[in-house]
DNA sequence: CTAATGCTTGCAATGGAAGTGCAATTATTG
DNA sequence: CAATAATTGCACTTCCATTGCAAGCATTAG
């Protein structure tokens, strides 16, 4: 696939080097689809890339998504909308580490998800012989954008 | 639809008030299905209904859960494995409220989700200007009886 | 530099779940 | 019993997620 390269080419390099480390190839198609993630501050569906990347097949998207799920570049949040939606981690973020879990807070007017990064979830106690490795917290209202008018 | 009665019919005139409180027609189906939701300790799927009434129609039990559902008699449960659950509210259970919410359990092993009902969700703080109207907490791991062995 | 290898991409197709329109059936009410 | 309203079954449709296969491109060994 050929791609007008119109990005920042420092950042381009960055992100190179970023892909290096989590040793996955560098490709136009993961450069850009990491960009538009970056610049995205809510998490985005693969319908969203999408239509974003219209040339695109949506295998490939669909694949890279998945690709940068397994190297802990994005994660994914299941907002209770039904349709599953990715965001990048975060510096630091360890998503594989179950006690680096931020909350998420979908939008009821508005429909976007948006990572609430500092708001780590309290330590939820489980009943005798449970044993807790993952926990998804979802809140559900409306954003500070909406709510504001 | 005709089917075998081989249920209780004490408890059946029981769950036949119950629904008259609820407004709702007492039918063959209805009976059949909170049956079924009673009976079971797990959140359960469209499709564990339809296995377990095979001669029934999907969209006779998707419609009848949705009416449980309008009604408050049956919750939703979104324990991010993609496919929507259901359980039986608890006496007292008031979905409809926001701050009767309590925790699911995912089992990892099982993969059944079990209600937590004792277990209620903290207060959870959001940033300025944002509204919480709902939490959704869903806890992945190992149940008491995947656990156990 | 070139060939061999392996990862990446695009196309086509599948599967599963959710949801809807309509006609037929069944229950309720007057 | 007749009229009305709710429920059920069938046939579709839509949408998202996922996979197989072949072609294309990048990396590595020689």
């Amino acid at each position: 696939m050929k791609v007008v390269m119109d990005i920042n080419y420092i950042n381009m390099n960055e992100i190179e080097k970023f892909f290096a480390s989590k040793k996955i190839r560098v490709t136009a198609m993961r450069l850009l689809i990491y960009k538009f993630l970056a610049e995205k501050e809510v998490a985005v569906t693969l319908s969203d890339i999408e239509n974003a990347f219209e040339k695109a097949d949506r295998t490939t998207l669909y694949r890279t998504i998945k690709t940068f799920e397994e190297k802990a570049i994005v994660h994914q949040i299941d907002d209770g909308t039904g349709i599953t939606k990715y965001a990048l981690c975060e510096k630091g973020c360890n998503c594989e580490i179950e006690t680096d879990l931020h909350l998420h807070f979908h939008c009821n007017n508005c429909n976007k998800t948006i990572c609430l990064t500092d708001h780590k979830i309290p330590q939820i106690k489980v009943p005798e012989g449970f044993i807790s490795e993952n926990v998804n917290l979802v809140v559900k209202g409306i954003c500070d954008k909406c709510s504001g008018q």
